[in-house]
DNA sequence: GTTTTAATTCGATAATTCTCGAAATATAAA
DNA sequence: TTTATATTTCGAGAATTATCGAATTAAAAC
């Protein structure tokens, strides 16, 4: 998908997410939804200078974890949700391998409607 | 829990399976099951030194992911299954909202049983 | 007690990441 | 075309993390 094992792109996306500016940001464009904040937005409500948020971002970027759209002079960031999909997948069963202890009932503790699941 | 905030306990559980050769023994370890595997066989079977090794293993004990257990000269290390539940279920929780695009379904790709839901 | 084995802690260096002001780029407005 | 605004890139110092041999601790065997 980007030339990387899933190991070395898992390490790069955790990574992205191990600080605490960059979880807090990830969780604001979370919560701000698909339209996301533009960068200025998002360094002044975390009071972070520009050139530092911009790294941040940069780095969140290139984890797939966020996305950079222009629109005229302003940079919109939003939260990728099919890159933060694949770490949560990653993390369940390549890490975990699946097992019940870490894994089951996840879903049940979550808004997602319940899944009509298609019993084995 | 810890004297930390949930976003400060994740940032370090994070940080602790962002590096290659952590994620790898703490797959190492869930593969191995609740007995886990010596410290030195740990060592060994990646090819760092016992040295190394112990820091590894340290950090990924503060964050809360894995047990040791002494047991006469041998060291036992195994997974923290809540521990690692606890940080997926902050991930899915606090971190994505429980945004469907992210969350929902995470279960049916895995090995779990599926869920007796309890239909709201 | 001494020796042996398993693992950790110490200590020092190397490597990486973080931070942020200054300079550069991109876009639009005047 | 100049000016203003939004953002990034550059560059360099500070801080943190990683690495690993040597020394140390812990437990058992001799």
């Amino acid at each position: 998908m980007n030339g990387l094992t899933p190991q070395v792109w898992a390490v790069d996306a955790l990574a992205a997410l191990a600080h605490e500016t960059r979880l807090a940001v990830f969780r604001m464009l979370v919560t701000a939804g698909p339209d996301g904040m533009i960068a200025g937005a998002i360094a002044e409500q975390t009071g972070v200078p520009p050139s530092t948020m911009s790294h941040h971002l940069a780095t969140l970027e290139r984890a797939g974890l966020v996305q950079a759209r222009r629109e005229s002079r302003l940079i919109h960031y939003s939260a990728d949700y099919p890159g933060m999909r694949r770490l949560l997948s990653f993390l369940m069963q390549d890490c975990c391998q699946g097992a019940p202890e870490m894994c089951a009932d996840l879903s049940t503790i979550l808004r997602c409607p319940p899944v009509q699941s298609a019993n084995v």
